[in-house]
DNA sequence: AACCTGGTTATTTTT
DNA sequence: TAACCAGGTT
């Protein structure tokens, strides 16, 4: 197999290091490439993939490679075929995407409905409730999401739970999970874990199947395999067999999703598993500086569970790990602005551990002017306009899916209330059918309640009307036709609300997705579209342009910055205070820091706040051990010019849309200055000129073309112009 | 059926 | 604090 290292070298492996080269050129056979932070890891993937392809003449089509998010997939795929100077037939997807595939084309085999939707989150919740309901257990006792999250980890682990167990819990957890997979059955619907669980047992059972994939994916390569859980681990190992090419590519360092079902061990006990493994690791690191790397190095040392390993930095010296303490979450979020701000032109990410921290610093940047892109919250594919019309998309090509139906069968408003509604649930689970085959047939046999029967009848004509003109239109037709035939462009143009306008700004841009998808695609589908939607994550949506990102440390695996400032640093929040007690939590929580300190470029800080606020209620916080585990002599330390003073009184906090507070905004009289060809300045493009100008005072809105920056568009009452 | 209100409740992280 | 829900009112 190393023949051809000896013989002739290949132009694949130019400017790989040692290390990596083997990393390319050892294919066969089952490998563990352990690849650091920054080692370079998908540089390695793609030359591998090419050199199967060109060097040892491996069909592309033979190839599979699996990766969990859709960005990782695309862009290893775009990589790939760049280097090969054409389009490549290998599978190269995520899990779920994968699993998709195999279960529309192997449905019957797989003992599901071929048309089946995905359920998504919110869905998934919903059917829980209803369980709830149809069983009469209050919702106080039994937390929904509490039961979906026990339901997920029992099918990610590879055992739906059955309520024979003893405890009372686990008795109503496993009524409540059977009524919840009877009503994903009736809906001919899958949930997330389903996909991957229905895929691992049609490889298992189906003999047949099974073959048919081990000969046509004979090497197959799994990316972040340190996040697998059991049912991907049985997946994998089905389809590649004893005798198969299986290269896994992982960094138990950054395993951070158990609580997504992860096990760590998979990526452990890789070598136990596979006896015959090669194991090979990128420890050189062309991502950071000297500095940045001693110090994750040094926190994530005082981990027990992992192979461990040295990450050598090929970039020398930089500038030192700052840690910055603020007297509070405000002050946290002003020094961290004015970090950024002073940095023109580099780009930079403020990393948190949840969502709701987001917030602070949005703000902070908004009164500077700063553009900045939040990633994850509430994601554009969440938002109920869009949901609702999705919905509409779901009944055209599967109308049993009755989360889809109950959400929209009186959206907008048509007469059909919650008593209906309810009326004909019960209906449907008496006769065990889909809401949909029970207003069916309660119409058929006038078993409609009086009042709603006309609506609840013209509802069920519009869902056949759309499905009738479905097959002759693209998607965006379709949506078109939905929008219009529903009465919910209507309903929302009627009203001219913000809130209603910024609806219709959503739905255009769905369109515009849709079109999009449309032209891109070679044979679109709505079931490709549809399935393509629920199968995006927060991540994939990543805006690239802005030059300060806002996201959560899990979000950020896998990217780099010039700047990272990991904020909130105390404990209770880094580590969570759900991961106190569990050494395994713990360290988790360690790999999490070490994710998020890992993706600096050039400069890492630190920061805590000595008191935040907590549950509504202001609280003093300790510093974050892990501050602790870094060694002091990589540091600079620094703190607010009022550490120690008393807590100063704060104004009564204004939601920013209505009232905007101006900080930094140019002076009045430079107002009318703004005009187009005027030079200005900015504290973080730097200095540009004036392109166009419409509105007057401090609603002015700005086109500024800077130097390396391009065209920005900017409201003058948050931008911190200069007119120079 | 839409709107209001007061009380409760919660905070990880998401393919 | 703020988001959410159940229950009541219009």
């Amino acid at each position: 197999m190393l023949d051809s290292v000896s013989s002739e070298p290949s132009p694949l492996l130019t400017g790989l290091n040692e290390q990596q080269r083997e990393a390319v050129l050892t294919t066969d056979g089952p490998v563990l490439i352990l690849a650091g932070a920054g080692s370079g890891k998908t540089r390695v993937i793609i030359h591998r993939l090419a050199y199967l392809v060109r060097e040892k003449g491996v069909p592309a089509r033979a190839l599979l490679a699996v990766t969990f998010t859709n960005k990782a997939a695309g862009e290893m795929k775009e990589r790939a075929e760049k280097l090969l100077g054409g389009a490549l037939e290998s599978w190269i997807c995520t899990f779920h995407s994968f699993c998709v595939r195999l279960l529309r084309r192997y449905a019957v085999e797989a003992g599901i409905e071929p048309g089946f939707m995905i359920w998504d989150a919110d869905d998934q919740l919903e059917a829980v409730k209803q369980a709830l309901r149809a069983l009469a257990l209050p919702e106080k006792l039994y937390p929904p999401r509490r039961l979906l999250s026990d339901i997920s980890a029992a099918k990610n682990s590879g055992r739906p739970p059955r309520g024979e167990e003893g405890s009372p819990w686990q008795e109503t957890l496993g009524l409540v999970a059977e009524r919840y997979q009877q009503q994903l059955t009736a809906s001919r619907a899958l949930d997330f874990d389903d996909l991957l669980l229905k895929a691992a047992r049609l490889l298992e059972k189906d003999e047949r199947v099974r073959t048919l994939l081990r000969e046509r994916f004979r090497y197959v390569l799994v990316d972040e395999y340190q996040d697998t859980n059991r049912v991907q681990y049985d997946l994998v190992r089905h389809l590649v067999g004893p005798e198969g090419n299986i290269t896994v590519v992982g960094d138990e360092d950054q395993s951070i999703y158990s609580w997504r079902g992860a096990d760590i061990n998979n990526i452990l006990d890789f070598e136990r598993d596979f006896p015959a493994a090669r194991v090979l690791r990128l420890e050189e690191n062309y991502r950071s500086s000297q500095a940045i790397l001693d110090a994750a190095g040094a926190l994530v040392a005082h981990n027990r569970q992992r192979k461990g390993k040295t990450l050598r930095a090929t970039k020398q010296g930089g500038d030192p790990v700052r840690v910055h303490q603020a007297g509070d979450e405000f002050q946290e979020a002003s020094w961290v602005v004015a970090q950024v701000a002073r940095a023109r032109g580099e780009r930079a990410a403020v990393l948190y551990r949840m969502n709701a921290q987001s917030r602070l610093f949005e703000e902070a940047l908004m009164r500077q002017g700063i553009p900045y892109s939040v990633v994850g919250g509430v994601g554009f594919y969440e938002r109920r306009e869009v949901k609702d019309l999705l919905a509409y998309l779901r009944l055209v090509l599967n109308p049993d899916d009755s989360m889809a139906l109950r959400r929209v069968v009186n959206v907008p408003a048509r007469g059909i209330g919650e008593r209906t509604v309810e009326h004909l649930q019960q209906l449907a689970a008496e006769r065990g059918v889909s809401l949909w085959l029970a207003l069916q047939q309660a119409d058929d046999q006038d078993l409609l309640p009086a009042r709603a029967a006309l609506p609840l009848r013209r509802f069920r004509e519009l869902v056949l009307q759309l499905q009738k003109e479905a097959a002759a239109l693209t998607v965006k037709g379709l949506l078109e036709r939905a929008l219009h035939l529903t009465g919910y462009a209507a309903a929302l143009a009627q009203d001219d609300s913000h809130e209603s306008q910024d609806r219709l700004e959503n739905l255009a841009e769905l369109l515009s997705a849709a079109a999009d998808f449309d032209a891109r695609e070679e044979a679109p589908s709505l079931a490709g579209f549809l399935d393509r939607v629920s199968l995006l994550s927060e991540t994939d949506l990543v805006r690239g342009d802005a030059p300060v990102v806002l996201m959560t440390l899990h979000s950020a695996k896998g990217l780099e910055f010039d700047s990272i400032y990991l904020v909130g640093l105390e404990e209770g929040l880094v580590p969570h205070s759900r991961s106190h007690g569990s050494r395994e939590a713990l360290e988790e929580e360690r790999r999490l820091c070490y994710v998020g300190m890992t993706r600096a470029r050039q400069r890492l800080s630190l920061t805590w706040a000595r008191n935040r606020r907590v549950f509504g209620q202001r609280r003093p916080s300790e510093p974050s051990r892990f501050l602790f585990e870094v060694p002091r002599a990589e540091m600079v330390v620094s703190a607010d010019d009022d550490y120690g003073a008393p807590e100063p009184a704060r104004p009564p906090r204004r939601r920013f849309e209505r009232e905007p507070e101006v900080v930094v905004a140019p002076a009045a009289a430079e107002l009318d200055e703004l005009r187009p060809g005027v030079r200005v300045r900015h504290p973080l493009f730097g200095e540009g000129t004036v392109l166009q100008s419409e509105g007057a005072g401090l609603e002015k809105k700005l086109t500024v073309t800077f130097r390396g920056v391009g065209a920005k568009r900017l409201v003058a009452r948050y931008a911190a112009l200069e007119v120079i």
